[in-house]
DNA sequence: CGGCTGATTGATTGTGCTCAATCAGTGTGG
DNA sequence: CCACACTGATTGAGCACAATCAATCAGCCG
């Protein structure tokens, strides 16, 4: 099931891991992730609760993370596509407090946390980069509060697009159309928005020829129009 | 100015560095530690786009976290009190992505972070604390992104007080009475809401005798209602 | 087919924002 | 010393954006 295929040939190991280590350094890294786990849509990588024991480096497909408040109401607290590392919360707890389930096929890169930090006791470069990938994530929280509660349903929308697409161009796929791999319903719940809101905002976007939609489908028609109703702070790259 | 006082005799570490070392790793630690530097009402510790070399640990007083939008507008990030460690942003990006200033008279102590770094690969257990350090702050942004995405104005506020609450218990202080530290537009920008909306809510939970509210002064009055009001698990101790 | 989920569109309502005025506290300068 | 300006907080009135309620439609699978 796991494949013996290293990071080095993996077309994704400039996003997921841009290190400057040495050969043998690298080899140790190899040998401490279990790679290729497929999984089904709908499939719960790790639930809220269960004990931390690693985290994920998505590999193909994407997947959602969300929590569940005891009133039974849904969070989505993030999105992650291939490249992207998945888990990081409960290092703290030593249990997930949140869970992780499958948007799509999918298939994941499995890193042990123990072994991580051991190893990264040992390559600098390792602990400094995770401490810079949690880092990063801070900032993107960051970004999402400003966004949800200071910006209008058009502006979150438009600032998710624009953020999908750029995390579709970092890997060199097309920034102007691409597949959404979540639902409406995952979105509003995301941007803290109604689905119907949703709906309408896209459908106003299409007839504004900004977009164009059909399903899950998007082909971004006007940049400049996405980016003046987002906050340009919110993207990693200019508009 | 700075004093030469140790970790050890710091009411706060168990708070700020909760940690088993043996004793010539503390003394190491105690040793890249610059502490107790004084800080007046509205200064800046670090500034957006400053470079940045340092986290810091509040020993006195409180500050805040603040971006500012091109367009002008400021968002509040967080609030930092004694024994909570600030500055953990701009790790990946070598330079601080927000502005810490302090919301009232205010001493912290610097810890460089290259030396941090450093010593982390020496002592496990202290890069571990970090680790988990900044998964517990990853963890509070998504709990600020249930509040402001999905719960009532009643509900915000209700959450931040039991925090601020839980948070000076946490240092053998009063939880029902205490001194907010920062203003109504704080806590408004910091919650997503309007200046005017805070204070209402605020004179009709004195209305409901759900609290006391003196300017900054609060008192707790029923902490069942508040409960009630704000989701359980914003909290970090039962209601 | 019937039942399901997911998406869209319409009509109505309501929470919280905006605009505006007032007031208290504080510091400033004549 | 007092008038003045300025900031922070409070209260009121009206409005707007997005939520809610409701209906319809498309696609999918048992």
């Amino acid at each position: 099931m796991t494949s013996r295929v290293s990071c080095n040939d993996c077309s994704l190991s400039p996003i997921c891991l841009p290190l400057a280590v040495r050969a043998d350094e690298l080899e140790q890294l190899d040998s401490i992730i279990r790679r290729g786990r497929a999984m089904k849509r709908g499939e719960h990588l790790y639930r809220a609760a269960d004990p931390f024991d690693s985290v994920y480096a998505v590999r193909s497909g994407a997947l959602k993370t969300y929590s569940v408040s005891e009133d039974g109401e849904e969070q989505v607290t993030g999105f992650y596509l291939p490249g992207e590392i998945v888990g990081m919360d409960g290092i703290s707890t030593a249990h997930h407090v949140s869970s992780a389930k499958a948007l799509e096929t999918a298939t994941v890169c499995e890193i042990p946390f123990d072994r991580l930090e051991f190893l990264s006791t040992r390559i600098p470069s390792l602990q400094h980069h995770f401490f810079s990938l949690m880092s990063r994530e801070i900032q993107a929280d960051r970004e999402l509060h400003l966004l949800v509660s200071k910006k209008s349903a058009d502006d979150r929308i438009a600032a998710l697009l624009l953020s999908i697409s750029a995390r579709h161009k970092l890997r060199g796929l097309s920034a102007s159309t691409f597949r959404l791999p979540m639902s409406r319903y995952d979105i509003a719940n995301y941007l803290g928005l109604a689905v119907e809101t949703v709906s309408r905002t896209f459908t106003r976007f299409q007839q504004q020829h900004i977009l164009r939609v059909e399903g899950r489908e998007v082909e971004i028609l006007n940049r400049g129009a996405l980016c003046g109703a987002a906050p340009q702070e919110i993207l990693d790259q200019p508009c």
